[in-house]
DNA sequence: CGTGTTCTTGATGCCTTTCAAAAAGGGTGG
DNA sequence: CCACCCTTTTTGAAAGGCATCAAGAACACG
């Protein structure tokens, strides 16, 4: 599961002309501010499904943005048990935390085959001397990754199991569409149920039981790894969730 | 609750004095850093137990250091139930998520009476310019914070009663333990059941079951608003809770 | 010493877990 | 293209943990 794949050259995709920048999530950047981001961008790394992006203690964590695909961010107990605490969709800054604490407390996983921007970590340093604005943003998306994983500790602690699993669909289907990647009410959908209750804090089961309820009532439907929201409403209003929209963010 | 208790002078607690800065939990810094904390420092504050010091959806939130007493972040949904996200002891950073994203996603509210450090929220981005280092510091403990709310959602999503209950005690032992604040084993304990079900995702009657099954176990005692951990070992071994000691972190 | 809050305890029911096994996919080699 | 194996998903049944309801006990406060 950790083998690399064969990675691309340093330019094979340049900051300039990222695609991701047009997509609505993001702020518009100075072309100063995007040729700084690809002086320090040293590679374009592709990684299969399943692969490793950091584990579990590792002290020399690169920081990453992810380019394309999904992974989540997990943690372990020693017996076994593994909580996933936040997904990673395009666009997100992938080992933050573990690249300023230096001992990861949690390991990273790519849920697709994904490609990765790679910065290395001694220039998060360099980046706080010499762009105090780029380094602002990095702490602004350290405190938006930190209240996802809020939300996430609310719906775990306080919504029962269909509750959860409407509030997950909602959240991913909202972050995907500020990423263009819903057409028709349908994205992508790569969990397996596994990881699914893993999110969720609830046994395979449970979730397997839940997710079915809920596709019968109508809220959603899946087939070939994609998900289709039929009821928006419903579902928002089943998961108590009237989050206000957030705003476009830097992307680094 | 939310009246304000006259406030110190200015210098009440000179930051060059500062009694937090000897306990073991925090690194040494500079005369020259703490001058400058002391410069952006423009108050210091008195809160009574229960006061709201950031209120949810607050849009020009502070920022401040916990001097004294605990505090606690929660977040609410539409129909009242709480999930509490963590807890503040003296020291911490209170309100840089807020101060960052510009509207709390969240509530801070005093669980004792509290001291506060204020600081302009327009500083911190002076920070950024002027003292990279100190910015620096300031994400180290963003990101400290996030990984502190990682353990509670792991915490929430995969323990039973019992390992949370256990898991809380520790971890909130051990963090007083670094401030200096144990002593015979003992430290002040000042959440309410309620509070403490609200922060572990159960019910006030289940916590309180389970908090004196506990007890009865002889893992802890507890009288007059103290907390005394009797068998520090099982404790832990009951909440599969292994982590590795924390460095010193910076006390801005 | 009354009164409101917090804590405790018992009883009941349901949500969720666990155990178990069948069904459905997915990939590989013959 | 089909047989085969392995993983993932689904379903059923039983047990248990946790929530809810209810009310008494302990405690704080003016």
């Amino acid at each position: 599961m950790t083998e690399s794949a064969p990675s691309n050259g340093r330019n094979s995709v340049p900051c300039m002309t990222c695609p991701l920048r047009a997509k609505p999530a993001f702020k518009d950047k100075s072309d100063d501010e995007i040729r700084f981001i690809q002086s320090m961008k040293i590679e374009h790394r592709h990684r299969p499904a399943g692969a490793d992006i950091i584990h579990p203690g590792q002290e020399d964590a690169e920081l990453y943005t992810l380019f394309s695909g999904w992974a989540f961010r997990y943690q372990l107990l020693p017996d076994g048990r593994r909580q996933i605490l936040n997904f990673l969709l395009p666009g997100d800054l992938v080992g933050l935390q573990a690249s300023l604490l230096s001992a990861a407390q949690h390991g990273i996983e790519a849920l697709t085959e994904v490609e990765l921007c790679v910065f290395p970590r001694k220039r998060v340093w360099d980046l706080f001397v010499h762009m105090p604005a780029m380094a602002y943003e990095v702490a602004w998306l350290g405190s938006r990754e930190e209240s996802l994983i809020d939300q996430n500790l609310t719906s775990v602690g306080q919504r029962n199991a269909g509750e959860r699993i409407a509030a997950l669909v909602i959240s991913l289907y909202r972050r995907a569409e500020t990423l263009g990647l819903v057409s028709e009410s349908s994205f992508r959908f790569p969990l397996s149920q596994q990881q699914l209750a893993d999110a969720l804090g609830l046994s395979l089961v449970h979730t397997s039981k839940t997710w079915s309820r809920l596709r019968k009532a109508g809220l959603f439907t899946t087939s070939e790894g994609r998900l289709t929201l039929l009821n928006p409403r419903l579902t928002s209003r089943m998961a108590l969730l009237y989050e206000r929209e957030v705003a476009p963010r830097p992307l680094i």
